[in-house]
DNA sequence: CTTGAACACATACGCATTGTATGTCAACCG
DNA sequence: CGGTTGACATACAATGCGTATGTGTTCAAG
């Protein structure tokens, strides 16, 4: 066997564990989690997991970040697909919040990542959502479109805003109507950053 | 003893082991902390705990309760200190974000909270800070002050994004300055629900 | 006054789960 | 070709939760 099969083969087992842990993080929640099932469910053992990952908690660290490259990569899409700037931004921030009605990431990433890892800013992966919204909010402000105010906390703030929506919208009995005046409720809420009210 | 003593000293260790699991938790999160040591500081066992609480979730429920209880009152008062309601909102929305710096409350009721026991909206407490903001933003709709949007919509994001700010400032290096700057973004952001910006 | 039922809590046990320590087998290297 | 390293499996020890059972005290009925 070749050297780069060793190494693509160790690349593959990890997959494999990653996998497996955002099936099971998603269903049971981090901590209901067996590391034995789940390794088992990937055709291996505990001892995969600890060579690979260190402990439970590596593991959860390599999943939010595959699940949050993947929300950046989306995010992106959509605001991609708006003609004006402040548009695009609305569009990536809606795009959040139907992003998290995914049990995956609404469970995984908004709700045990925080509780298990901490506070997602100080996240070496590190939350690739907020760097995109942050940058987004500087280069708004720089066009005078959006007032002048500190750019992260902005970020943090529309964020925030719009991962509790998730949550709340989630929980509903009728998700989509409930989808709707949240995210009403949300344009109306960032128009406040507005240089100028449209 | 009178019956009344009994039921007198039944709140008594209630008391106690809800003081012993508020520092718990607290300090050690809720998944690291042991129901062992914690009954034990307060001088009992863990038969008391399940006795009482049912279990280790019900125990968080009551601190939580306890918790939320007092954030409750402390932002109410920062409210009724302001002259107009839209500037007591204002108030008490930043308040929130204070609060939420204690690690106490943030720890226990905003991170492991959600995680734990799921969506704050659908607690059984049942988070009286949302529903307290739910009510202010429905007078001031209906004063004509803010935009007809769902109050509880509104109430959910301007939540997520004082909680989310309050995260952020309390991993903060230099916690005063970035409140600061954190409380001045929320201000540009909150005034999107005026139905005329000021 | 005695007896027994209810109650608040303590003790004892079983089960599950995590992390580590050790073992194994194949691949590389001198 | 023997030794070493690396990737993973297996075995072990420790801890913690929930429950089942025990104990002492209070109240009520006979």
């Amino acid at each position: 066997m070749a050297a780069g099969q060793r190494a693509r083969m160790m690349e593959e087992t990890r997959a494999k564990l990653i996998r497996a842990a955002r099936r099971a993080f998603a269903e049971q929640g981090y901590a209901a989690a067996s590391m034995d099932e789940l390794t088992a469910a990937a055709g291996l053992t505990r001892g995969a997991l600890y060579h690979n990952f260190g402990d439970k908690k590596g593991l959860l660290r390599a999943v939010i970040e595959q699940l949050d490259a993947e929300m950046v990569a989306k995010a992106r899409i959509a605001r991609e697909r708006e003609d004006t700037p402040w548009l695009g931004f609305l569009a990536e921030c809606i795009a959040y919040i139907e992003l998290a009605l995914e049990p995956e990431i609404q469970r995984v990433v908004l709700l045990d990542g925080p509780a298990v890892l901490g506070d997602p800013s100080q996240w070496p992966g590190q939350n690739a959502c907020l760097q995109e919204t942050t940058r987004a909010i500087e280069a708004l402000i720089a066009s005078g479109t959006v007032r002048p105010v500190d750019a992260e906390a902005a970020a943090r703030l529309v964020n925030g805003a719009a991962l509790n929506a998730a949550l709340w919208v989630a929980a509903a009995e009728d998700p989509p109507a409930v989808l709707a005046s949240a995210v009403d409720a949300f344009r109306c809420l960032v128009s406040g950053l507005l240089a100028a009210r449209d």
